[in-house]
RNA sequence: CGGGGUGUAGCGCAGUUUGGUAGCGCGUUUGGUUCGGGACCAAAAGGUCGCUGGUUCAAAUCCAGUCACCCCGACCA
């Protein structure tokens, strides 16, 4: 390729509206222009990324014995309403009509269209285990799309389906799905991903991972536990705390705590410490606004996520009306209508006493409040916030932290919930009709070459793994206005073009300012800069662009060196070649 | 969907308070001088000032409505 040649513009500023780095170096680099809120074209260096990356995906899936497939993009709603989620899901499912009337859905992910396919495809025991998978565009109506490329509503992922006829089985693929997965990031240059356990959410199932790569600027909570590993994204975080330093024999009292409505007023009037308080968190079910009220210890926060959960609809924050017969700033369990109002308490308040909570009287709270004693016996739900310092849910040691991470691959333990409402059967070993087990596999992948870009850059541009790289090396002609800097650097973008090796030749008379700059937007790895200063030895200049290599090569030997340079940056990614 | 912000040339912005010929920098085109980290000089092209309506002799500017985009929150495989 030619830069001269090459559709798109760098900038030199950064674009307004972008306010992450792998978002801005993406627009000024030429990568991708945005068209709408979350929907952009690609150029071609982004276009060229984002094609090895999913060469990378489909040489891993066939690996594990995936047969790729390609699912329609407009769906029938016919089989989103066998599935249920025709219903079930909301906005982010675009709904159409056709000229027909007949309902229709863009496909946001393709479990019923694999299931369409598999149910005929596969009604004998025999044919089982086998996972199809495709890599194709999906638009999701998001309500929120931000960081270019980071989180859009158009976009290319690869989804893959598994199915078995035993769990075990299922399993069993999953771990090689969960390896396999390990190496297309390792592969694709993204270094600091991990797995954590997730919260399957509308896929349904049970067990799942979500790839997570660890960042400061990731949309996703993380919990880890230094002590014995496990890692979790904190809507599937159980929050464990220990209270059995806080139970005593102190009576219920009303006190009167005149103008404190909060937990920090409150505990320091009646000087009371946060976590012997017992706070109330005021939601509303977004079908019939009924009420919501959580209790939970003061010193922890609602995880909404798994407020819904335990609740079982959807809510929203509330808003306490006069007429609720709520007294906002003085809730507690004594004396509410639970007819009218659904009550959560959340684990952390059991086997606790002494509590302070509200009286549901203005300017008035209890102490000494008992809930096994004074309230009766509760069933508890898990509905708060994880914290730093918590206690793991596995190991028990006070051990957790806290991260940020983007998820860029998912795997999930689906179960039998679409061959069920989908009534997939086959024949088993008997001749017995059986359902079978799923699994489903994702990665989004312009959110992984954005990843790479937010893991791997400095001020100037992108550092792209070779693997990845838009071009493998450019060539950087400085005064390509003379003759012999502009033979020299035609001949080697021949020999190493010949050669296998991918290349950009910066070809154009301008600046050695211009030059450079735009070369580290582009972030090829390997950099030839052909200039008379060095042609007067008889040399190139040959460098990676992370500055590790920097050494001057007689014209001669630029070839080798750099085939050399290209397999040893290769080994460094996916170990001996 | 709630809160905040912004719409003026391909990109970044000024001009709006106080209505009066649409500007600056980068980029682009042409000519010349430079030449290893976004050079300099000269000339030029490029804009329905988001859109609609209103007020006015006159609207980028004032008023009303509307649309789009960005950020925070909600939401999210």
């Amino acid at each position: 390729m030619r830069l001269s040649e090459l559709i798109g513009e760098r900038y030199k500023e950064k674009p307004a509206d972008c306010t992450i780095e792998s978002h801005a170096l993406m627009v000024r680099g030429g990568y991708i222009k945005q068209v709408n809120t979350g929907v952009y074209t690609l150029l071609p260096p982004a276009r060229r990324i984002t094609h090895k990356i999913e060469r990378i995906i489909r040489e891993e899936m066939d690996a594990i014995g995936g047969q790729e497939v390609l699912f329609p993009v407009v769906l029938p709603a016919d089989l989103w309403k066998e599935s249920g989620r025709f219903t079930s899901v909301g906005k982010e499912l675009v709904r159409l009509t056709d000229r027909m009337g007949a309902d229709m859905v863009l496909g946001m992910t393709h479990e019923e269209a694999a299931v369409h396919l598999a149910r005929d495809a596969a009604k004998s025991y025999a044919k089982y285990p086998f996972m199809i998978y495709q890599i194709q565009t999906k638009f999701r109506d998001e309500p929120r799309a931000r960081g270019g490329l980071i989180r859009v509503r158009e976009f290319t992922m690869k989804d893959a389906y598994s199915f078995h006829t035993t769990q075990a089985d299922l399993e069993a693929y999953y771990e090689r799905c969960y390896a396999a997965y390990e190496r297309i990031f390792k592969r694709a240059g993204c270094k600091n991903v991990i797995a954590v356990l997730s919260d399957s959410g509308m896929m349904g199932g049970k067990i799942a991972h979500e790839f997570m790569l660890l960042t400061d600027i990731g949309e996703d909570t993380l919990v880890l536990c230094d002590n014995c590993g496990y890692k979790a994204n904190i809507e599937a975080c159980a929050s464990v705390v220990d209270n059995t330093s806080l139970s005593d024999t102190e009576e219920l009292t009303l006190v009167p705590t005149p103008g404190m409505a909060t937990i920090e007023e409150v505990a320091g009037f009646l000087k009371k410490p946060h976590n012997a308080t017992c706070k109330a968190v005021v939601y509303q079910k977004n079908d019939d606004d009924g009420y919501v009220i959580s209790f939970l210890r003061g010193d922890l926060e609602i995880h909404e996520t798994k407020l819904r959960n335990a609740v079982g609809a959807e809510i929203h924050a509330g808003s306490v009306t006069p007429e609720s017969g709520i007294v906002a700033g003085f809730i507690g369990p004594m004396g509410l209508d639970t007819k009218k109002i659904t009550v959560v308490f959340d684990r952390s308040l059991e086997g606790i006493g002494a509590l302070v909570c509200g009286a549901n009287k203005a300017d008035h709270h209890y102490t000494g409040f008992n809930i096994e004693r004074d309230y009766g016996k509760v069933a508890y739900a898990d509905v708060a916030r994880a914290i730093p310092g918590g206690i793991c849910p596995v190991c028990g040691k006070p051990a957790l932290r806290i991260e940020n991470g983007i998820e860029v691959g998912n795997i999930f333990q689906l179960g039998e919930k679409y061959t069920r409402s989908m009534d997939m059967q086959y024949l088993d070993e008997n001749g017995a009709l059986q359902y079978p087990t799923m699994g489903c596999y994702g990665i989004g992948v312009g959110r992984l070459a954005a990843s790479v870009c937010e893991e791997s850059h400095d001020e100037y541009g992108p550092l792209w793994p070779i693997t990845i790289a838009p071009w493998e090396a450019q060539i950087c002609v400085l005064r390509a206005d003379q003759e012999e800097p502009k033979r020299v650097g035609e001949e080697l973008y021949a020999a190493l073009t010949k050669a296998g090796v991918e290349t950009i030749i910066d070809d154009r008379t301008v600046s050695a300012g211009v030059v450079f700059s735009e070369a580290d937007l582009i972030g090829a790895p390997i950099r030839l800069t052909v200039s008379p200063r060095n042609l007067v030895n008889g040399m190139v200049e040959l460098t990676t662009r992370d500055k590790r290599v920097k050494k001057q090569i007689p014209v001669s030997e630029t070839l080798a060196a750099v085939l050399e340079l290209k397999a040893q940056l290769f080994a460094e990614i996916e170990g001996v070649l």
